[in-house]
DNA sequence: AAGTGGTCTAGACCACAAC
DNA sequence: TTGTGGTCTAGACCACTTT
């Protein structure tokens, strides 16, 4: 049996955790099977029950074991079949990647009435809308383009610069003093039509992934919508690894 | 000052975190700005610090604020370019929006050789390839299809039943003694060839989305490709609501 | 030196499940 | 009744940042 080391700079929590995944990567503890007691635990490794459990909940997080109040703490069957995918903001995704973002402003308008999508999903304008379009461009190459719809303060200055290099929700917070609090958002394959084949450089019917994001305000009012299309030849989702949270 | 009711079913970590979260999205705490000290949280809230410690963990995870040791617990800006979905295994994501899920076995063979995409992956024939592909239906709707590739052990004898209504990665365990351990994704958009038009009844040219899952054992082989796609038409994804995640 | 978050302890009480 | 996980407390020491 391993122990915990106290002198180390890794802290126990962390040592018992990566003790306990061998135990089950390496087929010593089998799905479904149980673990030992947290206070058991305890025992055998030196360690108080809170940091016993401090280390079972990163496990938890991470899918590999699951506890029930009154039984114990089993070993889950691993979910392969299950994937996660995150797409974040695209100069992230891009310096990620390695690859340096850029920008160029298509258009730039100020619409008195919202398009049909839009009204659909429940946006209203009170003063009109600002609409711009963008390409996304990756090391110079096409990416995406994306359409922005976002109400409009007639009081407020639009700064070209702003919607240049600042995320969409902080655009809107600086130009309509409403901060965006949540978002969701819907993801589509698609065929490019011809104002996106056109922009993105592509032949008509190239496949596209689209995305489509809807920004609320604290009240549950959607307060901006982008629409993203993504080159399916040159973007693509690859699902995240196993987290590894620390603990915060 | 709301305060905490310790009489209520509600732990007072998860009534704090309610109180600490309405804070933020008010805009009472803007993005930016400092929390209160762990310790003097405590006081104002009448918890121990180690209550206080598991609310604010709760809201990190959720993005909503970060910690910096020594300098103390920030109001994050909302990162609401970020989206992520999640593909869960078929037949619980259809359940999950209501629908019955169906299968229907299209192919089984036996293959001598493995197809150049999954030598390319890394994945080798020792024994040779059990090859089946289905079609995912929905209330009787053709979804998605699948096509998947294991290593196979001459010993074990196949059962139908197993690889119709068991996970892929219970199939390989079964089949192979190899339990999967780690999983990867890739998503793409394409167009449907002729092969999947027919299978998915849909015309040539039709976007689908692909997904290219393979599966690997302990010592980081391959041993296990699924190929899947989904009609672009019937299928997309919605991103994930905050998790709202308790403890466990 | 003082204040912050990060980790750990020993002990308590509760809700729940199994015997 | 016993054992399990879920929550909470009060106090300690550490590492890091700021003054």
């Amino acid at each position: 049996m391993s122990k915990i080391n106290k002198n180390s700079f890794i802290p126990p929590f962390y040592q018992l955790a990566t003790i306990l995944e061998q135990k089950i990567y390496s087929g010593e503890w089998k799905p479904g099977q149980s673990l030992p007691s947290e206070n058991e635990l305890g025992r055998e490794y030196e360690l108080s029950r809170t940091t016993v459990r401090k280390c079972l909940n990163m496990l938890a997080e991470r899918g590999l074991i699951s506890a029930q109040q009154g039984r114990g703490t089993f070993v889950s069957r691993p979910s392969l079949d299950r994937a996660t995918f995150v797409m974040d903001e695209f100069k992230v995704e891009m310096e990620q990647l390695g690859k340096e973002p850029g920008y160029r402003l298509v258009h730039v308008r100020f619409l008195k009435e919202l398009p049909e999508f839009a009204i659909n999903l429940g946006m209203t304008a009170d003063q009109g809308i600002l609409y711009y379009c963008r390409l996304l461009t990756a090391d110079g190459e096409t990416m995406a383009v994306e359409h922005k719809y976002m109400c409009y303060s007639k009081g407020k200055p639009i700064l070209e610069n702003e919607f240049q290099y600042k995320a969409f929700s902080e655009v809107i917070a600086i130009n309509t003093d409403i901060l965006p609090v949540r978002s969701q958002a819907i993801l589509t394959a698609e065929v490019a039509g011809e104002r996106e084949a056109n922009l993105l450089n592509i032949s008509l019917g190239s496949p596209v992934f689209k995305l489509q994001q809807v920004l609320y305000s604290n009240e549950g009012k959607p307060v901006g919508i982008g629409l993203f299309y993504y080159r399916g030849d040159r973007y693509n989702l690859v699902s995240d690894i196993q987290p590894l949270k620390g603990d915060r």
